[in-house]
DNA sequence: GGAAGCGTTCGGCGCCCGCCGAAACGTCGC
DNA sequence: GCGACGTTTCGGCGGGCGCCGAACGCTTCC
């Protein structure tokens, strides 16, 4: 009976994204940063004037926060929920092709090979992480996805990670986030931001270039593999 | 450098929801349930032949599902995933306002009671069982969303359901499934499914009419309540 | 104060796509 | 075989929306 107004609204929260020039723009966001509407505009070849009208659009719907800063206007995406809801949309559906080029070709390349997707890690290194955590029973995936005391004493032991904040934290300790690349699950969620930031300032990772890749550094590759029982080789 | 082309996919892919016909398509389709094509134009209010049109994208975009038979041609969603994944795109939007009208107000209130969610429990009935059991000790959440020992036993024993195949099951035996009417987490997965599918089987819960609403029968309130520890009367 | 750079507003263009009706195809029932 | 019915194909219409360029407002730097 009302399935029609719940489709509209439906539609309204997909259109969004329907768009190639926002679906370009919250591609790039989902590194998690601020950009402002000029970088986005030149990242998505589009006008300028072109760019504003989106943005006005992805900010009054919620999907993005702006901060205006001189005569910047910064934009972010609103959550990490948000992100994950865009990295499970794209997840869902298999990439068509691989892309051609030689430039595309190696930026792909490095996005599938380790990325940041927010605030954790994702492509072949987050799901390797995810499932030598499995593996050593930090999480447990048996009959969901729970983040084990073994994990959690693992953390704060061996990674050096206050955990004792997380139960005051609305955010869930772990969670799932599918990946597009991978068309696997990884961690997500507290633990899997806190992971993410503990290897970007001990100096494991470091981003590649300007973008959301990420990639082990020669010692990083070393530790994280003696951490997680890993060969270091296939992670590089 | 490739987000272009990252976007023009995540664009497609989102333009398969963003058309209100196809949407509403999709909503009525969550109940999981096949439907003819013809029911889906009457339900929508459009011509046949534009049904036809927006159930092949849905078909070829993998969305959907079908099967012919006769002179009928049956469609469903895909999978659970794609299911979950259409009501955490609804789930992520508030909705905009109470529909108005008698019929389609008293419609939604009856989803908004307790509804079907493809194959699990959703709406004030599913968060309702969903937070029992996380009190109960069934589930656990503390550091993610997993179904506890306790809770498999409690599956076996007062509810009969035999879980002992879930372990060579892909699919996840507890999964997080977000409502688009309370905004609210409730369970899906297996244990999601099987409790849903015991409820209806014992009689403890009927749909409301043939749409996807369900309401618990009166000795159905008296024995969940029971079960899970709770006032039957706010269920109803 | 002037120039340069970022962002915004506005008008207008063009195209895509969702819609329908009419006609045709298949299947079912008599 | 014949009509009824569900579905499909095709042509054509119309509206919405994404795009740009030009002009303007505002901040910053010199």
């Amino acid at each position: 009976m009302t399935d029609r107004a719940h489709g509209t609204r439906l539609a309204e929260a997909a259109a969004l994204l329907a768009d190639p020039t926002r679906a370009t723009f919250c591609v790039a966001l989902l590194d998690g940063r601020a950009w402002t509407a000029g970088e986005l505009a030149r990242r998505a070849g589009v006008a300028a004037s072109t760019a504003t009208e989106h943005l006005h659009r992805l900010v009054a719907s919620g999907l993005c926060v702006e901060r205006k800063q001189g005569r910047h206007r910064y934009v972010q995406l609103a959550d990490p929920e948000t992100a994950a809801l865009i990295e499970a949309l794209a997840g869902h559906f298999p990439m068509v092709e691989a892309p051609t080029g030689l430039r595309a070709s190696a930026a792909s390349t490095a996005l599938a090979r380790g990325r940041t997707c927010y605030d954790h890690l994702a492509g072949r290194l987050g799901v390797a992480v995810t499932d030598a955590m499995t593996t050593l029973g930090h999480l447990d995936r048996s009959a969901g996805f729970a983040l084990s005391d073994k994990g959690r004493d693992w953390m704060e032991t061996a990674l050096g990670i206050d955990t004792g904040a997380w139960s005051r934290n609305r955010r869930a300790a772990a969670k799932e986030c599918l990946d597009w690349t991978e068309r696997r699950t990884h961690l997500a969620g507290l633990a899997g931001a806190a992971i993410c930031a503990r290897f970007l300032e001990a100096g494991w990772i470091r981003r590649v270039g300007t973008t959301r890749a990420v990639r082990l550094t020669d010692p990083g590759a070393e530790l994280v593999a003696d951490l997680l029982d890993l060969d270091p080789e296939p992670l590089r």
